[in-house]
DNA sequence: GATGAATGAGGATTCATTCAT
DNA sequence: TATGAATGAATCCTCATTCAT
């Protein structure tokens, strides 16, 4: 049983992720985990419901921060590795990044579903929390927002390589820049 | 006729604002435009023609670039115009901004109406104008996506009042915060 | 004026032979006729009208029979010269005779304009006719049918060539073939 | 389940008899079905679809010919038999074939359903196969066609009774005129 | 006489969801 | 638990026709 459940996540998050929460139909969906439309309905009882269900099982297996690990390293390594361990993760999953986006832009995500805020309160909470311990005085809203920006940017105005396929000297390049450019306002 | 058009276009906009392009009704669009449903086909042909022809007016019509014409004043003025012009723009059109970055990322926009391609092309060669004005020898690229993601977060991770209702004195520590960092690679 | 009604009547046959009348609109007759859509409204007053208008036209201009002319030729001369007659101008209006029979078929054509009946009748008066001045004595209501039938089928059962584009040798083959059974019957 | 398909399938026949594939709608068939509208679709897909089943089904129940089973009766039997068959089905189902010559004037139909080619190349193949039995060297297709229209007049040119309410006396009448007919190029 | 603008009515089709087994 | 069958509600769109100029 767990087994269809699964196999109903697993096409559900394919079907969102390629049409969206509006377009993708639950037959399809259905179609995709080789199960009955009704046998969905059963476990999830409602198209909203598994879309949140969903949404709610990637949260939390792709995009777990570890930024309160790192928040006692020297700033320099802190900015570079919460840079770097997320540009890597969104543009690994870069689709689906778009669909959240999109999906929490039309507000059809719940409040503790919705991506752009839970980033943001991420990196506030990372930030704060790096700077009590370094005893830094800074704006940490401005900064979050600056961190935040750097990787929306990546997501929307990709032209090239995603991040995660660049060499290690690429990557040191563009993370340098963004560090040179956190450090100015400390 | 000329009005009945326009009343379409209007009513189009704030439906298709309030609601996406996917949720938006035809019918609802003719309501709110106190026309026949008919009437909105007869001059628009289909939802997704009407929905184009309302973009590309709003787009022409509110979210115009002077950035060209700033492009020979001293860095410093650039970056702070560039930032102030369009953190207002984008603050005070925030729920259309939030439709128009939700249709694109729902590939519901041809390339010429997507709304981030747009902005970043349009920084980009803002940025490649004044860099060549000044001599100044920096990564367009990264600099057009470090602006470009201010922007973006301004958009998406919004808490407090929108840019466009702060007092001078707050605008100018966001800009200051932001002139920094740009300033701190180039 | 009886300009843009002549343009209105060639482009309506068009669309109606091409399109039959339930598939044909009114619109594309406008503009295949190059005149507003209310214009032809203004004329024909209901698409229905335009439709009957065109039809007996048609019948008039090219399904003219002149049967009574050779009813007092001999029985052959006379059987030859009808079907001859008949399946050179079916066969060179062969689109227009379908339209007409499915219309006719599926009872759009009021009783005046069905051109399964106006041929039948014609053939049975053009047969009496003759039967009369030769003093024959035979079924006239089976011998027309036959007629008819042969000419039916004619329009209905074409796999090679038209009829008006056989040879002069072909035709007379099927001719012959036809009169002989015509007069096994007398 | 296969009850609500049979009732579908039913009422199907009867409105598109009645109207015609442009004129009946899936509404209608839906009512006279006593179904929901969307059942149909979800056991056809499609109008077009529904109807060719529906035209397909027809075909095949009703109007199965016998024709080569009787290939090896002498040539009057064989003819006669044909033509009082044929004439009893078409004349006992006359708005049907009206509705199918229609709908394969129109062009509705696809190949394999088109109703007159369908009895032409069935009558063409059974009459070969007697002309080989009885090594007669005669014209097939004209003698095909020639069948073809005695049935095709009886079903367009009908003024009085139909055919299978007549009496045997006068059935016998009409089948020997086209006897004679058909034997005149023998 | 001709037309641009507008519309009421209706049609096929799709979707999320429920019922009964 | 799983599902085949059924559906109410809605959506985009088309068509013949009328109004006002």
């Amino acid at each position: 049983m767990r087994d269809k459940t699964d196999q109903i996540i697993r096409a559900a998050i394919n079907v969102f992720v390629k049409k969206g929460f509006l377009q993708a139909t639950t037959q399809e969906i259905a179609k995709e985990a080789d199960v009955a439309e009704v046998t969905l309905y059963r476990k999830f009882s409602t198209k909203q419901n598994l879309f949140e269900t969903v949404i709610k099982k990637v949260l939390e297996n792709q995009f777990q921060t570890k930024i309160i690990k790192i928040a006692e390293e020297n700033t320099d390594s802190f900015f570079l590795k919460i840079l770097d361990d997320r540009l890597e993760t969104l543009s690994k999953n870069h689709k689906m990044i778009k669909m959240l986006l999109a999906e929490s832009l039309m507000g059809n995500l719940s409040n503790d579903l919705n991506f752009p805020v839970l980033i943001f309160n991420g990196l506030k909470k990372g930030i704060q929390l790096h700077f009590d311990c370094m005893n830094i005085n800074a704006n940490v809203e401005l900064v979050a927002q600056q961190i935040g920006g750097i990787l929306l940017s990546n997501v929307l105005f990709i032209n090239g390589a995603p991040y995660f396929e660049l060499t290690h000297e690429e990557k040191k390049v563009i993370l340098n820049h963004h560090l040179q450019s956190l450090k100015a306002n400390l």
